[in-house]
DNA sequence: GATGAATGAGCATTCATTCAT
DNA sequence: AATGAATGAATGCTCATTCAT
């Protein structure tokens, strides 16, 4: 059960769909240049350039530079990640696990390596983030209307078989996902030394699971 | 007990000591508008006119611009970081707690209530580090390397007693600072919803414990 | 005895008639936008825009966009104004007036309403011609040969029944309309304050006839 | 009686008195240039280019270009005019002409002069006005205030000797120079060829005076 | 030490014009 | 004929940095 990567679905994205071939290319030189060297120490001329392009194809769709981290970013935001998040919860429901503990280290990994493979995308959304804190809202929101329905319904058999804390399921999510992200982020931004992500997960999993199980 | 905020430090830094008046005052003009507005988002000219002096000045003493970032970050890594991580392991030492519960909780919300002081100078630091990874690894180096010593005779006695996993202390410190860091970087970005610190560490805390309970 | 529009002679222009239903729009718009905002602040695809065709469609008739400018202005130098002028001593020969008092306040307050009327086609070409001053060059001349004709036989009469001084023709026309341009001009380019064309007519004609000298 | 001309005035006008010599420079080189080709025309290189200095030097202390273009008009507009038009004044006052006829022919004598003398600077304000009829009014507002006081006096005694109808001085002073506008406009805007200044005073004063009623 | 005028390379953006479809 | 994507030169403007005073 392989996670289609984020650069295939990008390339597939609805909004993304009806540009031309170069606006595409503009595009994707923009995504490698951001994550690379940052929004502010990427000119349009590098994006043109590497983009095989002149400079006024740069601005003809996307109006403004700005415009073209929107346009980058966006997809993340209202399909891929969504699309990504609506893929891993089929994913949980089609496979079941007897037991929380697979499921949860099945999960983590399955993240993990997801963030592992994309840590490029990642790392301009962190940057992002970092100055405009309204993408994170943006997202977050997002990603909790869409988990919401479905963890209730995971996470209900794992709580009643007394597998699982019973505690909000959100509360849960904030704390793996907090904990997985506190793994992570210092790795993705420090991109060079990628993360053992089997011997990572086996640690989180070992931590959580007693943080997770139910008192008595 | 309360902990020295970062600005009283920065402004007694050994390093700052030998400015003058007007070099300090540029020193001071920048961290305020790095942390407000990004370091790439700051003119030198702001930073003089903030500071109340001329351009030239501003270069004088710090040689270029990526030096007046140097000027503001050096303090926090090499002295007011591992100052206030001396500050805090004294005070634990000083205050020994019965049981690891409550030395858990002190220290998070210790911790956690230092953060959200100093929200803004820890916004530049992970600005800056998202963009240059080598500023995350010398300060995690040299907190490591301040902690090592420091927190392994702390939990010493808690693992003896049976109310601490016989983890290696620093697995312990990176799962704590882990589900912190999780918790706090979305809160610090977005800063104008600052968090309820009592509450959350009641939180964390819950779910920490648990899965720093020793296994049987 | 209305005068017709400038508009309405424009669409039936003649060198305006084989063009395309696009191409006469895209006339049109140009005609609207060098008005509004000035020849240098319009650009082709403003144009385009608002005629409602492609950037390619401005430029396949009218190769330039300076070519648009004389494709907007020549109709008014070979045939409007001429034709307005000659419509005018028209309707002057066929509505033979007793007294050169009579004469010149329907003349004057003829062209001042004609005026005043195309405000926005004026301006155009008040703008232009201040750029490029052999604009005036050529409609002057162009005028001056269509009036020097006409205007000796109408003005003989009344010099002959000594109503009007004996000046040569010509000079008589310039005095006049350099009276009227001195009105006029201001009110035309501040078109925000439109003139009383009868009470104007009044002061101007007061004063042509009987110049500063006291009425006795 | 010779009056000073703008340059000269411009040069030691209070506003460009604290510029440096290099900011006069850039100053200078913008009204050549927008005088000789438009302001859409001229670039700011160009003005850097004949100013002798880098582009940025334009933009140090004019901040935009727009800036530039009110840091040449506003002289005149404060300065620059009003200066003129007291000198003027003053010199009618002191120079007393027995009767009206002198008077005017001085008065009309003298301005056309100075408009030719000058007649790049007003091509730059005629051009501007054309497109921003917003300086315009300014401009008569400030002139039409210091006039007021000013002509009626001037004007008193000519009309207590009959030799100058009683109008409201504006009145007068509207007409007299709406005629000598209706003459320079054309004159200036075409700047290749100048104008016969004597000539033409004779023939504005002969029609202002008798107006176009024949001579008994 | 401090000043601030000057620099000039660099940048985002615009726009008339072309051309393959 | 019409389209509109693509072009690339040009433009207004910024900014870190230098240096004469």
């Amino acid at each position: 059960m392989k996670h289609t990567d984020v650069e295939t679905l990008f390339a597939n994205n609805i909004e993304t769909a009806n540009l031309s071939k170069k606006q595409r290319s503009v595009l994707k030189a923009s995504l490698t240049l951001f994550a690379k060297q940052g929004y502010e120490n990427t000119s349009t001329l590098d994006i043109a350039r590497l983009a095989g392009v002149s400079e006024g194809t740069v601005f003809k769709h996307f109006k403004t530079k700005e415009g073209l981290l929107q346009a980058v970013l966006n997809p993340f935001i209202h399909d891929i990640f969504p699309r990504v998040a609506d893929e891993f919860l089929t994913a949980l429901h089609q496979n079941p696990f007897d037991d929380f503990d697979s499921f949860l280290k099945y999960a983590v990994r399955d993240r993990m390596a997801y963030a592992m493979d994309n840590r490029q995308e990642m790392k301009i959304f962190i940057q992002q983030m970092v100055k405009d804190p309204s993408i994170m809202t943006k997202l977050t929101d997002r990603l909790a209307h869409l988990l919401q329905g479905g963890v209730d319904s995971l996470f209900h058999d794992y709580k009643q078989k007394g597998q699982l804390v019973d505690w909000d399921s959100m509360r849960i999510v904030r704390m793996v996902s907090g904990v997985i992200v506190g793994y992570l982020i210092p790795n993705i931004i420090m991109s060079d030394q990628p993360l053992d992500v089997d011997k990572t997960t086996d640690e989180v999993c070992e931590f959580l699971l007693d943080g997770l199980r139910p008192r008595n």
